[in-house]
DNA sequence: ATCTGCTGGATTGTTCAACAATCCAGCGAT
DNA sequence: ATCGCTGGATTGTTGAACAATCCAGCAGAT
């Protein structure tokens, strides 16, 4: 397997919630846009990176059709940008971009941490501030990274929605899109690795005011923060 | 021009706020899926109904890939319900997406209302009740359905996000989609006519806390509502 | 009569090759 | 240095082809 020729591999796994009886065989396309958003999590594709339709389906071994159609969804989710008739792109979060990340995020984050959960709701944040726990213990930056958005993911499960969850895992995903300059400063994290387990807490005694102000914070100082890190 | 052979037509002209220096001429995937947008905000493919590839691309005068670009792009906006090996589906809103649904207006118009916004955006909220008014006198129901959406995405509007406001417009959308059904009774309008009336009011006055009580109250109410219309 | 299993036609999934339209880097003339 | 041109590369779109899949209808078995 040359440079050249990176078959399509297994990156999936993350849907672990369905035992629905279905037997699914993604189609290609739908399997090229899995890559591509693998590849764009993992930071292979960088931000402003052009993606040339023709390189990638012969590295992928598709159509360019196919590809284009993979593009075209991940355009919708705001992953890649599409320029006419100059190319596709990977996203890239402007200084206003996280902004409006943010205020995303502080509206389905608080809205759904604000309506409570059932029990296994909540104790998958709990599961979740745990797993951030160990993490820090066996000093696992990048598990520590993923913890931290399961905690978020989490909350917005609270709310049982769907549309909501695949709002946060877009946002999650546009985020991870440009996390890699930051994900190097491990101090960074031993501050809301309590202040999770405080929401966490509050959530479970039902203070649930209090555990949506917490948060509301923490989201409002992480804005400040990353709007610090990547300059202006 | 036959009833098979229906051109690509002009629905555009809802971005108004933008005046980019861009000449922008949509690629032919773009037009044809606002076209497919235009017909199923429309009415004229029904929820649940099959789309079927090659006569979509003999209809509009274009190549069946062409389509199959446009169809990745509105399934990605749950517009349609792409299965596999069996083709795409106009989507239907079942009990529960009803829920969920309202679960995210809930989120983001509440989140909006309660961060205010400039007096412009606040402006246009106040717009579009007119406008509602004005569609009430004159009797026309069509203009009071829109004015409706205008006013909730004016609210959404004042939090300045472009994130939110997309995804409002895809709420909408899917909304409208089923609302045909619901369409016809007027007098369900007659109430919110004057509770926007209020929400607007008590927004202009600075009252944040009392327009996002109403504001959820409405949210709730007209839940129940459709929930009853649709059956259980 | 109902169920089973097959079969053929229709539709989707995907590829390929082609061509027009567009963009862009480089180069030459002013 | 600026302007304008040109040629190569890339995108946008098409049309045709073929394998895979699905489904309705039908023949045969129980």
């Amino acid at each position: 397997m040359a440079s050249a020729d990176q078959e399509l591999g297994e990156h999936a796994g993350f849907d672990g919630a369905r035992a629905r009886m279905r037997l699914r065989v993604p189609s290609v396309a739908e399997r090229v846009a899995e890559e591509l958003r693998y590849q764009l999590a993992e930071g292979f594709l960088v931000p402003g990176a052009k993606l040339t339709e023709a390189t990638i389906a012969e590295d992928l071994g598709v159509s360019r059709n196919t590809v284009r159609e993979a593009f075209a969804e991940l355009a919708a989710e705001r992953l890649l940008l599409r320029q006419p008739n100059k190319g596709v792109f990977v996203a890239t979060l402007e200084a206003g971009d996280i902004h409006d990340v943010y205020t995303v995020r502080r509206a389905i984050e608080v809205s759904s941490i604000r309506a409570g959960g059932s029990p296994e709701r909540v104790a998958a944040v709990r599961a979740a501030v745990d797993e951030g726990k160990r993490a820090a213990a066996a000093n696992d930056n990048e598990g520590l990274g993923s913890a931290n958005q399961h905690f978020h993911g989490a909350i917005v499960a609270l709310a049982e929605s769907n549309r909501l969850n695949t709002i946060m895992a877009q946002i999650l995903a546009e985020m991870r899109l440009y996390f890699h300059k930051a994900t190097l400063n491990a101090h960074f994290y031993s501050d809301w690795l309590k202040e999770n387990e405080q929401i966490c807490s509050a959530l479970e005694a039902g203070e649930l005011e209090r555990a949506g102000d917490l948060l509301l914070a923490y989201l409002n100082r992480s804005e400040q923060q990353q709007a610090a890190i990547h300059g202006e």
